[in-house]
DNA sequence: AGTATAGCGGTACACTTGTTCTAAGTCAAA
DNA sequence: TTTGACTTAGAACAAGTGTACCGCTATACT
């Protein structure tokens, strides 16, 4: 890749305080501070070494901002942590709770997991009891959902079935004016409701089960 | 996971801002772009609620120091995402495959889902086949397990039953010279094995079902 | 030698930015 | 209504901080 070969000692050394301080502080110093710990006396000198370390690609500045700089490749990478509210929990016997953004727990998910899922639409509920054991749920498990009200055919939805006063998880298939709820196990019959009975909260994104 | 509880909408948008333009800039924003990003017409208002975070608890200050401020418990605090090896497939005839460091893909899982299990120890297998349905299993999860050769009492293991040539996923109980493993599912029933022929793969630590 | 270039040190300046002070608005309890 | 705590706004100040400019040294090359 890049020559780390025309990086001079002085310029190693500002690389590994940068680091260092970025992982104590949390912000990046300041030039004085990196002067003072690398005895380089002049500020305009470690400017300069810092615009070289632009120049071979291990920094990025901003002009005229204070602290304006970060580790490219050097360091600890990038944030690729996403959270999504865990709302609350999924029972059968009750729709999915309405979740009050902000309020509440997070769960750290990594991005991966999300797929091309927008990260603003994902929530996650914890399931409580065995009703969705034919889902390959278990209690405790933790849904995380994507917000929709409608679903493609085939996706595993969570759905509130109105005369029956339940939530389950079943993979969606509309039929005319029905729908067709196909358990995850296939040994398990499909159950066939009106359209109108079925209100759709959301579609699967994925089941994290936690054994601690 | 973090509770949010007793702060004002300007505070919470706050919170919210930093944890953007941190993830943005790699540096914290200063009081005066906090003002601009939350609507707020004066530096001294958004100093009072920085103290006033920081008496909440969800942000650490320094004193005259410019951006001198980072996120405590709730921002993306830089680098806390984890990789696992995903090394390979665990199917029921077959015992783990040995896992072949660095090379192969690699999973990125959030710490929390780690527990506290040392990253080092952990690896991610995706399951093959339906023979796991009794632990709440199903085809194409991933197991992540951390690395051992024993177990303590209760824990969810993955085994090598040496005369049934056969790997099942079971609740590990020593019984003197034997070895209770009792399935996942309650309406099984356990089986007892000699401690000999019984090979402890791992330990799970959590379960992943992705829908996409 | 002469010259060009990279690197260093020092200083002054201007802009950035946290702090402080005063005054006023809001809201609930007495 | 009055009181007092909490919140907001505005402005001025002082300290923090990046930048520009000057001169100096050492090395390499013509």
């Amino acid at each position: 890749m890049t020559k780390r070969k025309g990086l001079s000692a002085r310029q190693q050394h500002i690389l590994r305080y940068m680091d260092q301080y970025m992982g104590e502080h949390g912000y990046p110093p300041t030039i004085r501070e990196i002067g003072a710990a690398t005895h380089i006396n002049s500020t305009s000198v470690v400017n300069y070494n810092l615009n070289k370390l632009v120049q071979a690609g291990y920094l990025e500045r901003r002009d005229r901002v204070s602290r304006g700089m970060r580790l490219v490749k050097w360091g600890r990478a990038a944030d690729n942590l996403l959270r999504v509210p865990l709302a609350g929990r999924i029972v059968a016997s009750a729709p999915v709770e309405a979740y009050a953004d902000g309020s509440g727990d997070m769960l750290d998910v990594a991005p991966a997991t999300l797929g091309n899922n927008p990260p603003g639409e994902v929530f996650a509920l914890r399931v409580q009891g065995d009703s969705m054991i034919d889902a390959m749920i278990a209690d405790g498990d933790i849904v995380l959902l994507r917000r929709a009200d409608t679903a493609q055919n085939g996706e595993l939805v969570a759905v509130w079935l109105a005369d029956e006063e339940a939530t389950t998880l079943k993979r969606f298939y509309h039929e005319g004016q029905r729908v067709r709820l196909q358990p995850e196990n296939p040994t398990m019959d499909p159950i066939y409701v009106d359209a109108a009975q079925c209100r759709v909260q959301g579609v699967v994104v994925a089941v994290i089960r936690h054994s601690h």
